[in-house]
DNA sequence: GTATAAATAGGAATGATTACTATTTAAGGA
DNA sequence: TCCTTAAATAGTAATCATTCCTATTTATAC
């Protein structure tokens, strides 16, 4: 694996974004500092970099996929009125994890856990 | 909503299924039981089955979605060697979302929890 | 510097899902 | 039982995120 300029700026934009980027807010992101780069290398980019476990791929339910520079297992809150996607459980999602592993005898390897609903902020706006 | 004979018979496939089917995992069991059935019926009746609550539609990384009769808050897990998809956690899961609720303030309306890994079944045979 | 294999840009292809439309059908009266 | 009519269907075309393809460019080791 060689570097390029590219991935690194691929890397770059997710690391620094504090919400979860799609592949297209990345591709928008990267024009403004690399106008020629194409859709397809941040494609291949994003997928080579999960595959390296430098971010984390997520797959939200009729929506692009986004990515995720954190990598410890937790879960996300996927706001239904401002439609962020916020990490929740960083604690907590590890210890269901080892419970389920536990009692049903199986071998939890990654995880993809999204809940619907309404942030905290949306919700004391009412 | 009027009943339909098309609308009955995809219900019932997916209700009598113990796995998840995808759509066309539906079709292909209709077709055996009415052959002129489409593809875009079934896909037409199961988004307005899950409108309804009648069924869960899943969403699994790189795969196409998948429809569960199951309706009760539970996880799943996606087998990398058998390639099946189980449900776990059914009685956990209740207990998780409820405390995520609590200390992080949000209101949870629906989840879609998966784990990538090992099922019991193919541990066991290695 | 040169060689060469990896990476890229740009565009074409894929594939799950949805949209469209002419035809069929369920269901409540007359 | 026969109409009426709006919902549902079959079959096909369109959509759109993502991947694939290929000629060209580029990083890196010698």
């Amino acid at each position: 694996m060689r570097t390029s300029n590219q991935r690194n700026l691929v890397y770059d934009i997710v690391a620094a974004s504090c919400n979860h980027p799609t592949a297209k807010m990345v591709y928008q992101a990267a024009r403004a500092r690399m106008p020629k780069i194409s859709l397809g290398t941040v494609y291949r980019n994003l997928n080579e970099l999960v595959e390296q476990k430098k971010l984390l791929r997520l797959t939200v339910q009729g929506e692009e996929d986004r990515f995720d520079k954190t990598l410890t297992i937790h879960a996300h809150l996927f706001c239904n009125k401002c439609r962020n996607l916020f990490d929740i459980g960083m604690e907590e999602t590890t210890a269901f994890t080892n419970h389920l592993e536990e009692i049903n005898d199986i071998k939890i390897l990654s995880s993809n856990i999204y809940f619907y609903g309404v942030c905290s902020k949306c919700q004391n706006k009412l």
